[in-house]
DNA sequence: ATCTATATTATCAAATTGTTAACTGACCTT
DNA sequence: AAGGTCAGTTAACAATTTGATAATATAGAT
């Protein structure tokens, strides 16, 4: 992860705002917090967070006000926002959700199932950043921390280059990759390789897989199919 | 939207199974049910689902196996994965979300809220996919990452020219494209070549998909009609 | 009917990829 | 240190696919 992902809580009790904060930054957020809705909306503005929770009972401005401000500004298209009320009633989820809000809690707050639920929100925002670097597609598995691919349990020992080109490939499955791109995922920009190493390598990995799971595109270049 | 968005629910109550389709349906969903565990998987594998809806308590395999085998298949990584249950306990709401879960709902399901809810989360991950560079018409699917030209579902493969020259018109339905800008659109400016090889192609892409997608605008040049 | 633009077909040239084998250097074994 | 093994690369050639052109046929317009 490079940069902290930045949180936004707008809560006019204070030690709600504590609390949360507390255990946000535990989970390693980076956290800024609001004690109204107008000071939500500059704050917003200021810190560009990934996140903004949003209480709906607030002074100047409730919570729906400030989620339709942000849902309406473009600059907020990626910014995830959580509802927070002690209300439990299905109007306000439904509001909330149609003023385009991500997420609803209701308090009493569990600070685990908040961070559990933001995480679920990233996940999904993010499955690039995905620890996961395991690949599954039926019944061929390429295990990136292990190095190690296994088809119908079976397991296949490729080599460095090998493996990973197919996992460029398969992290994508369907997508056509260049040449030009494949040389410089696998093999780095600096190195000058020609044309037929990449050939030649996929051709080592379907014989050793036995499986035609990677299409040639001609004059295009490779893809994952399978 | 072209393709309407596909949702799985699983549920070993009928009742809820019937009234949770009817609403989706009414909302213009396609929708799949599964009475247990095992037929979830099922059905997941054979209608490839955007959404999944999956009580926790099921016979056979329990929602948290399901969900846990969807995220463990890269097939389902851009599925959406809601939880439901009659629990209202904080362990299962954290156990669904660590396994991947998207989103959890509690029973008793309200029905405008389950939708508000499955919206919510279709309209935060349209994003990443509208990167996509396909082009939907009617049957047929010209998709630009993959090089893959379907219809109805078919796949009908188009050598790099051919795929070119009919995304080039696909991209913009009804307008006539003189041959000067097809030429150097597809064949770029420094490369000349006579007017017949434009003829050739178009005939190939008409061939090869047995539809007529190209019309003729004769002494100006050809536009996709579809 | 004639003229023009496009369609069709066949053919050849060019580009691309597949395949095999050989070379190099790193690393391991003895 | 010599010999062996293996990953990575390249070269050379074969196989295949694609692209372009020319020649001819057809259709559309005036």
């Amino acid at each position: 992860m490079e940069a902290p992902i930045k949180i936004l809580i707008a809560d006019d009790e204070a030690d709600i705002l504590e609390i949360i904060s507390f255990h946000l930054i535990k989970a390693g957020f980076e956290v800024h917090t609001a004690k109204d809705g107008s000071e939500a909306i500059e704050k917003a503005n200021t810190y560009a967070p990934d996140c903004i929770i949003l209480d709906i009972m607030m002074p100047k401005r409730t919570g729906f006000e400030v989620c339709e401000y942000l849902r309406s500004n473009s600059q907020f298209d990626k910014t995830l926002i959580v509802l927070l009320t002690a209300l439990n009633d299905e109007a306000s989820h439904i509001k909330g959700l149609e003023l385009g809000g991500d997420d609803f809690i209701t308090k009493p707050i569990s600070p685990k199932v908040l961070i559990s639920r933001i995480s679920a929100l990233f996940r999904r925002l993010q499955p690039s950043v995905g620890q996961n670097k395991v690949i599954n597609c039926n019944d061929l598995s390429i295990d990136l921390t292990q190095y190690k691919t296994t088809l119908k349990g079976v397991n296949y020992i490729l080599a460095k280059k090998e493996f990973e080109l197919l996992y460029l490939l398969a992290a994508q499955p369907g997508r056509v990759f260049l040449r030009g791109e494949i040389l410089s995922q696998v093999w780095g920009n600096d190195v000058i390789v020609g044309d037929r190493t990449i050939d030649v390598h996929i051709r080592k990995i379907r014989a050793k897989l036995g499986i035609d799971c990677i299409t040639t595109v001609k004059g295009v270049g490779y893809k994952f199919d399978y």
